[in-house]
DNA sequence: ACCTGAACACCGTTCAAGT
DNA sequence: ACCTGAACACCGTTCAAGT
């Protein structure tokens, strides 16, 4: 935690003649991990960061790197605080588990979902949850499916937070073309949009309900794709029989 | 079309000394839809466009609007291509031709299908597929579950698109560490990742499988997702009876 | 080793001035 | 109305020079 004033438009004074302590690359991830709360992972710029930190753009690349090397480290932070059920449970209460107690945590970090998935091996703390994901599903009986099972469950699940993300910023836009649609709703020609129109005025009247609105649709998609998989499993284990 | 170079390198002359024709916003939009093509959406500059046209940066401006507005007209025109399947197909059939066959064409415009999500009820074009949609799953059965339905299957389809140019864009950063990951090859106290390591292993040797990885994973997913949503139409209809 | 300060090669966007 | 050319306020990144 440093103990400089972290206000991003603080202009960077002289280190040394300040007696302030050097700047470490831990110092620098935690202020990246803080902006990231604050603006998102995309939202930061170098010359923010280093700001923060009070020093000069070119300190993060002498402790860190670049642009993208600071966003990998703050993924693995995020990575490390996703919470993982205990091993030995049932494959569909374990799966149901970790993708529903992941959202709240990743949400946090608005941008990270997506750059986890993007990262996927490339970032050493997701070797954890692929080692208990995989070998979940094999002791479930998957077999050679397991893989393109675990595949499938997390990145519905991270594709479904990544979008809430993207979605957030610019909540402008689609508020101003959703009258658009509200007008189909009492079409009896265009009956699926009038059933939209109808979901869209329920969203927008009871703003408490939209804020949770996201969150069904990520519950209902995971339950979904649960679901789906669970009937392969049947077919696996009739045929193997 | 443009009788002038396009080569994005070329430097703009004088458009009436030229006696060339005057830009036009059509003109403007096939020429971002072609960058789109080559580069992807958003790997293409505003300054990259207007040379595209023989044109100053200004230009764009003064017949389309900024950035963003290129962008959603070049979604629109990406949106009208995408193949509907005929009314009246069961709503298994119907999504299943919908969601295989918009892939192919989302695939040859990089980064459309994550701004066409994210734009979602701001394309016009999008009205035909999201009525066509909802009134197949109402006829279905699915009654007020129809728009959840509806937004889970298209967002689970979009989003695997969306994935997919995203990761051809970082395919040197995944080759890199995959290393990592074949160390645990034949590990037997990690059975998970020794799974994973023997399908990415597979998967390098075979490049003309690894081509059609994506494709495979895609096709589950959207098998999966319309599975779960079937065993749950029978839930509902059980109910309702 | 760590930091400074300036510079480089870019962006998207705006605007007065020309024709 | 359409286009020119320059400018503004930013980026990420690099680098010689200081301590």
């Amino acid at each position: 935690m440093s103990l400089s004033s972290a206000g991003s438009g603080s202009r960077p004074r002289s280190r040394t003649a300040a007696g302030l302590p050097p700047v470490t690359a831990d110092g620098i991830i935690d202020a990246a991990t803080r902006l990231t709360v604050d603006v998102g992972l995309e939202n930061w710029t170098v010359r923010q960061l280093a700001s923060s930190v009070n020093a000069y753009p070119a300190v993060i690349y002498h402790h860190v790197g670049d642009r993208d090397a600071v966003v990998k480290e703050v993924c693995e932070r995020v990575l490390m605080r996703l919470p993982i059920p205990d091993a030995g449970l049932p494959w569909r209460v374990w799966f149901g588990e970790l993708l529903l107690g992941m959202r709240p945590v990743l949400r946090e970090y608005p941008g990270a979902a997506r750059r986890i998935m993007l990262l996927e091996l490339s970032v050493s703390s997701s070797a954890i949850i692929i080692e208990r994901g995989v070998a979940t599903l094999l002791e479930a009986g998957f077999g050679e499916e397991s893989v393109v099972v675990y595949t499938v469950l997390m990145s519905t699940a991270f594709q479904h937070i990544a979008m809430e993300d993207d979605r957030d910023q610019q909540a402008r836009a689609r508020f101003d073309n959703a009258e658009t649609f509200l007008a189909y709703r009492n079409s009896q020609e265009k009956p699926g949009l009038a059933a939209l129109a109808e979901a869209l005025d329920e969203s927008m009247e009871k703003p408490e309900m939209a804020a949770g609105y996201y969150g069904l649709i990520y519950e209902y998609a995971v339950a979904r794709c649960l679901e789906g998989v669970g009937v392969r499993l049947e077919e696996i284990r009739s045929v193997t029989e």
